[in-house]
DNA sequence: GTCGAAATTTGGAATTATTCTAATTCGGAA
DNA sequence: TTCCGAATTAGAATAATTCCAAATTTCGAC
C-alpha cells in the first residue's frame, strides 16, 4: 500500500506520473486532490463540485469515471451506507466508518489492536474475503 | 423481539392481524410469507414476481410499500451490497452478510459466540448505535 | 517533431431502483 | 350500513450512475 501524504491544500502536480499503475491524468490529479485534501467522504457530486473551482472544464462522467479507476487502483476507498450515493475516502488504512444521525457527516472509526474481524464470524473453512464493508449509524454520547 | 416459524409454505392467514404495531393486511401477510419462504435475501422485485403468484393483482409499489413497512417495525431487515438493489433477510437474530462472487448468493454469517463488534472499534464515550451493517464479498473455500 | 493507435475525456442520452402522486379501494369502528 | 383514515394502485417522477459516440489527448515508434 502506498501512502499519499493528506495535506490542506495537496497540490496535483506533484503526484507522479503513474501510482499502483493507474496512469495520472490532469482530470485524475485532480479528483485525487480534492479527496486528499478533507477527510470529510464526499460524494462523486461533491467530489465534482470542488474539483471544477481548478478545472472549470472537468465533466461529471469524467468525475466517475477517474473515481472508479482510483478506486480500483487502491488509491481511494468507496463508502456506501444503506442506498445514499457513494462517498470516498482518502484514507486506506484499515477502518469502518460511523454515521452521525444529527449532522449526517461520516467519521473513520478504528479497530482496536490486533484484533481479526474474521475471528469473529463462523465463516465456513477456506473462505476468502475480497472485500468487507462495515457501517455504524448512530448519535455520539452527549 | 418476535420468533416467526420460518417453513416451507408460510400461510399468510395463519399470520396475527397485528405484530409489532403494525397491522397486517392481505398485501403485507404475502409479501412477509414470500420473504419467510426461503432464506435466499430476495430483492424488491424478486418478492413482487413471487407474491405474485398468490396474489396476481398486488403491485410493485405495494411491494416497496410493504417491505419499507416490515422493516420499520422490525419484522424484516434490508441487507444492502455496494451499490445493488436491496435485499430483504428473515432472519433477525444477529448475523451479517457474506456474498459468494461465483454465485452472487448472500448467506448469512453469524458472530462467534460472546463478542460484541463494539469490542472491536475505537468508538467515542457514550456513542449510540442505532445500525450496524457488515457485509462481506469473497469465495468460498474449495 | 510527426503520425497513428490507444486511452481518456466529454456532453448528453439511457438506465433503473426507488419514491412520489393522486385517485381508488379497503377495513374496522360506531 | 356508513364513514373515515389507512392502504393499495398505476403511472409519473426522481436521481445516482452508466453508457455512448464523438472529440481530444497522450504515447510510442519513426
Ligand atoms: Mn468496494
Ligand atoms: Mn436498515
Ligand atoms: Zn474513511
Ligand atoms: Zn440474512
Amino acid at each position: 500500500m502506498i501512502s499519499l501524504e493528506q495535506q490542506k491544500n495537496p497540490n496535483p502536480e506533484d503526484f507522479p506520473s503513474e501510482l499502483e499503475g493507474l496512469r495520472m491524468t490532469k482530470q485524475r490529479r485532480e479528483v485525487l486532490a480534492v479527496i486528499l485534501a478533507e477527510r470529510d467522504h464526499p460524494t462523486a457530486n461533491d467530489v465534482f463540485t470542488r474539483a471544477q473551482e481548478r478545472m472549470p472544464t472537468i465533466s461529471l462522467a469524467t468525475v466517475y469515471n477517474c473515481l472508479e479507476a482510483l478506486v480500483s487502483h487502491s488509491l481511494v476507498r468507496q463508502v456506501n451506507f444503506e442506498r445514499e450515493s457513494s462517498r470516498y475516502c482518502p484514507n486506506l488504512s484499515d477502518h469502518c466508518h460511523f454515521q452521525d444521525e444529527k449532522s449526517g457527516k461520516i467519521h473513520d472509526v478504528v479497530f482496536k489492536g490486533g484484533v481479526k474481524l474474521e475471528d469473529l464470524l463462523e465463516l465456513p473453512q477456506g473462505t476468502k474475503i475480497s472485500h468487507l464493508e462495515i457501517s455504524l449509524k448512530g448519535r455520539f454520547g452527549k
